[in-house]
DNA sequence: CGAGCCTCTGTGAACGTTCCCAGAGTAAAC
DNA sequence: GTTTACTCTGGGAACGTTCACAGAGGCTCG
């Protein structure tokens, strides 16, 4: 329970704000009235209009949040709850996309943004008690994980919500992604393409379903000429992971002559082992990457990757929460965006 | 002046919240008792305390946000804005940290973090706007530039506020920095440490504190060194300013030794244009950044920077907000945080 | 001409807190 | 034994909105 630092007088100094009634009084308009053309209600007159709209230019009035909340029974708040460490929410910029397709759809339907980082379990069950105290009328989530309490608090409460990104325990919830099997498949037949045929992947988060699907994906376009002593996978997508994973793929087949690796951070490191190995890039090696990051364009060759829909994706998800909010029933499943390949000069 | 999507009606689905009053029946002690127990104001019995405890345990209570906000006429919100073109909201780390910073104070002091972005001019009217609207208690402002309205609107209004970075043009706001001309001066004198005799800056954002004060930092460690000729300076903090930098200093003088770039990311531009050149770093040229961002260690060699306390920064901008609203003066003037050398192998 | 419908308006009540005042009880001081 | 001070409690009033209801006035239709 937080404590507060004392009985606050009350405010003396700043001077009082205008209130609905002030705007009656000078426009000579009721409070009822006010109220109407204040949330453009049907029936006012053009002339109660227009005198409450001088009056409220007169005056200076805002409306006051706390009092409409209070009796609306709403926050007109949303929350996005981002989901990750905090050295990943700084490194991927998918997430920070994300984040401003999801504030340009609630700020234009009025309502507020209320972003929540998460790091330790700690956080997670404040959240979950967050959500319980309708501080906020719906949620975003970001990249939950299979047994999270958030998820758990949300589908308990029905609050209106929508994950970007879907926990593998909990398919009814609605949900926002991209179709990473098909992404995977079709990069990889590009690459393939090109002539190559030893080719490898450096696979990622197998425990979510972005990395389990890509490598799905990955395994589909190969057909009969997947090799599964040609696929690693380490548990983080990051530099490291491409370093230690093209390593270990060099080792493994020395004539390797392609790689998918499941995001353009492994990507970069790949490309780095393979620079010092000697091998150019792309007559002896190619590689593909995924995420279009910035990564990507910092690379050279420039990599050739997957696009991320990152603000369409953000988009949707508040426009599912919004729908949801205007009463329509949440859809029980998820809805997967497009891809665009992004062809440059890795592979 | 936003629509609402017709009449809600009232709640009948969701059920109700407990309130202040069941908990009050509950426990069989007065609504006043309760709320002070909920605020942790003294002057209330041991026996009173358990009583309410228990009673909030057991119907589940949560604080009604609104109706608090309502009467105390506080929101408990304290706005972060963040005011940059969303492009380096997202390349720059040392936003996020200080977003990290700032959130974790906060919300240890039990007020929420309203995060709000812009990008254009009407963006940054609208902000004004929901400043003067008494939506947040309070305000930190990211990397404000001259002329700002929302550094008016503050002024203006006296609300809490902390700058990080000030603008040049109010220096009476309270604001937290780091002495740009002080590690800027630390660094150069550093890399003239090894031994280079012709060395050159490719300066940035001139009009800004920061880019203004790290060429004064180099200017000052050269003293009778210092060459103008040496000095190229481009509008913002990025890659290709680094690229294009590094171009037009080689042709200046082809026998240059060493580089202080503005940024990190101008120091990646610099350093790709330097081996492109055929340089080899450091053994012909030296190179240091400023920043420690992520691309400090994406470089090959890894590059020797300036690490900017970022999280610090935030935490202290957030508490010179939390006093103010304590009832402490604002102080009139900044608060400079100290720096730190990262040497890696760049130079 | 009266019934019925539509448009528009004003007012009372409610939302769930906190603040303030009055007062009861107990202990300490005179 | 009376005053004074302190601790603790209960309840009225207020915060600024929205919602529901009642009702006035005008128009249309039978």
């Amino acid at each position: 329970m937080p404590r507060y630092s004392g009985a606050m007088p009350r405010d003396s100094s700043r001077p009082r704000r205008a209130t609905i009634h002030d705007v009656a009084a000078v426009s000579g308009i009721s409070r009822g009235t006010v109220s109407r053309v204040l949330n453009g209600e049907p029936y006012v007159s053009e002339h109660a209009r227009i005198a409450v709209e001088q009056a409220i230019a007169q005056v200076g009035y805002v409306r006051n949040t706390a009092a409409r909340n209070l009796v609306t029974q709403r926050s007109r708040a949303i929350a996005l709850v981002v989901h990750e460490p905090h050295s990943l929410v700084l490194e991927d910029p998918n997430i920070g996309n994300i984040l401003l397709g999801t504030n340009a759809v609630l700020s234009e339907a009025d309502y507020q943004m209320v972003t929540l980082i998460l790091d330790s379990q700690r956080d997670s069950d404040r959240v979950a008690e967050y959500l319980r105290g309708g501080f906020v009328d719906g949620a975003i989530i970001l990249s939950a994980r299979a047994g999270d309490p958030i998820a758990l608090a949300v589908a308990q409460l029905g609050i209106p919500a929508s994950f970007v990104g879907h926990p593998t325990d909990t398919p009814d919830l609605p949900y926002i992604g991209i179709n990473n099997t098909a992404a995977a498949e079709q990069i990889t037949r590009r690459l393939l393409a090109t002539g190559r045929t030893r080719v490898g992947m450096i696979a990622s988060a197998l425990d979510r379903d972005s990395g389990h699907d890509r490598l799905a994906g990955f395994t589909a376009a190969l057909g009969d000429a997947f090799d599964p002593n040609l696929v690693v996978s380490y548990p983080l997508y990051q530099y490291s992971s491409g370093a230690d994973g093209m390593r270990e793929l060099l080792r493994r087949d020395p004539n390797i002559d392609g790689v998918f690796a499941a995001s353009d951070a492994i990507a970069a490191g790949a490309m780095d082992v393979l620079k010092q190995a000697g091998r150019r890039i792309p007559e002896d090696v190619g590689i593909v990457g995924f995420d279009d990051s910035t990564w990507a364009l910092r690379c050279f060759p420039a990599l050739s990757t997957v696009r991320q829909p990152a603000d369409a994706l953000g988009r949707r998800a508040a426009q599912q929460v919004l729908d949801q909010l205007a009463g329509e029933k949440a859809p029980s499943g998820g809805l997967l965006l497009d891809t665009e390949i992004v062809w440059r000069d890795s592979a």
